[in-house]
DNA sequence: TTTGGCCATTGCAGCCCGTGCAACGCGCCG
DNA sequence: CGGCGCGTTGCACGGGCTGCAATGGCCAAA
């Protein structure tokens, strides 16, 4: 829209890559080396890029404080984590909540679960916060899908077949017509499970968050690697999620169970059943 | 410089405050709607800004993966990482890794010490990654500050002297003259002591890193609560941390030591002697 | 249902300022 | 010393940014 903001954003995003000198930063997007300067100046005064003494420009420390500005903005963090942190101390298990933004699933905050010694030292990777993942590829994302306008799930399908390479469905994702029938199910239940964050080696069970217009605006998921705790331990604590979800939601104003859940009753049910 | 790129990115910066509709965007920055428009349409085609269904603005989501890419485009960063967690692995106590930008401390990695269970429930907030402070107020600003050229120094003191209020010296800190006194005493003995990320019950060991030109580059520091690590305790592992340092120093292509330390003799005697 | 207000959005004319060329300074290497 | 490469600066041109004003959509009050 606005042609020099637009450069000033992509020069940006190429120093993401990695740093670089004022004639490489020109060249990346093809602009003239005294337009590459005034842009990176301008950068750098806000504190976006920062210039190594070797005269190379790289990503400044500003990104920090303004990510970090961007999760406190958003407010059902502040709401939901006393709730994600009562469900993870009670059963050890890693709890995580996530949205909704641009087509994929966004997670906003975690807490880790109390495993042994991890066994091959990455303990990361797996949704960790402000990490993004295509919807259709986690449990989280179909809980979101599951209750988006039709004319934008639309769009969004179409992008997914239409792109077969660039974010196609990884491992766990269909095609069109196949994840349609899943957001059906979801509805239907009025929660999704299956691999959690992009890994096979972890289970997951999503629960939607509902806000005030009984549209669900977030998710909140429980997730385990399937070795420490099998798929039937993990299920047993379904009622729980639920549970927490719809307290959440009604903390933060919505209702307690999505409009769009035909299962109402049924997901009310068990929350109670095990509750005695 | 650019004035439509500096519009822009303050637009983004007043964004980390909080949502904003349009027109107290525009208001924000005092211009037009229009133009305001303009400018979040392309910060948000990019990804910067999200729209949300009330059609108010918030900061984006890509600002996540861009602060990622931030950090790991400084590779000191991947090069210190096994020296920290050795480091921390062997003692139990907070290890950090810091760099100096536009003339204070910005924390890269930190390895969090095996403390027993935190009192207050509040183990953030001192020295987490991604985190600012002015660098005149820590052990690992001072050290960062000694290897300064004297004309970025002096420029750096007079902001400090000029502004009562903002960014002040803060608990520990000094006015010109006496800071000058402690980057004297750092320079002598090649490390400094004192409070750590700015919270009075966090005590604190730096150390420098040196590079290819005998410049420190960036700072280790370790760190632990007092009641639990008292001064003596923190005191033993100095020549650990130099030594850590030091290696981390040459693992980058650096020097052992930096120019400046009038003490090489001394620090590393003391790394040998604790060797034994 | 109508009406009015509020806010986002769009079209447009004026002119500001962003752009690229070319020249200059500086450090480096042969 | 002189050539080269790169960052930086001055400047004229015109593209695109700006702000005004008008339109459209939404909501609430009448």
């Amino acid at each position: 829209m606005s042609q020099t903001v637009d450069r000033a954003l992509t020069i940006l995003a190429s120093l993401g890559e990695g740093p670089a000198s004022l004639e490489q930063a020109a060249a990346r997007i093809g602009v003239h080396k005294s337009t590459a300067l005034r842009l990176l100046r301008t950068l750098q005064e806000h504190g976006f890029v920062h210039r190594q003494p070797d005269h190379r420009y790289r990503l400044g420390g500003r990104l920090f404080g303004l990510a970090q500005q961007a999760l406190e903005c958003i407010d059902i963090r502040q709401v939901a984590a006393p709730y994600l942190a009562s469900l993870c101390e009670r059963y050890g298990h890693t709890v995580q909540l996530a949205v909704l933004e641009d087509g994929s699933v966004l997670y906003l905050d975690r807490v880790e679960g109390r495993y042994p010694a991890e066994p091959s030292g990455a303990p990361e990777a797996a949704g960790r916060i402000g990490t993004r993942v295509p919807a259709a590829a986690s449990a989280a994302g179909k809980v979101l899908l599951a209750d988006l306008p039709e004319e934008q799930l639309t769009a969004l399908l179409d992008g997914l077949d239409d792109g077969p390479g660039k974010a196609g469905p990884p491992a766990g994702g269909l095609r069109a017509d196949g994840l349609r029938a899943e957001l059906a199910a979801v509805r239907r239940q009025g929660w999704a499970a299956g691999q959690g964050g992009y890994r096979d080696s972890v289970d997951c069970l999503a629960a939607p968050i509902v806000g005030a217009e009984g549209r669900s605006i977030a998710v909140c998921t429980i997730s385990a690697p399937p070795r420490l705790a099998p798929d039937a331990e993990l299920s047993r604590l379904l009622p729980e999620l639920l549970c927490t979800a719809e307290a959440i939601s009604l903390a933060y104003g919505g209702s307690p169970t999505p409009r769009w859940c035909e299962n109402r009753c049924g997901a009310r049910h068990a929350v109670r059943a095990s509750r005695t």
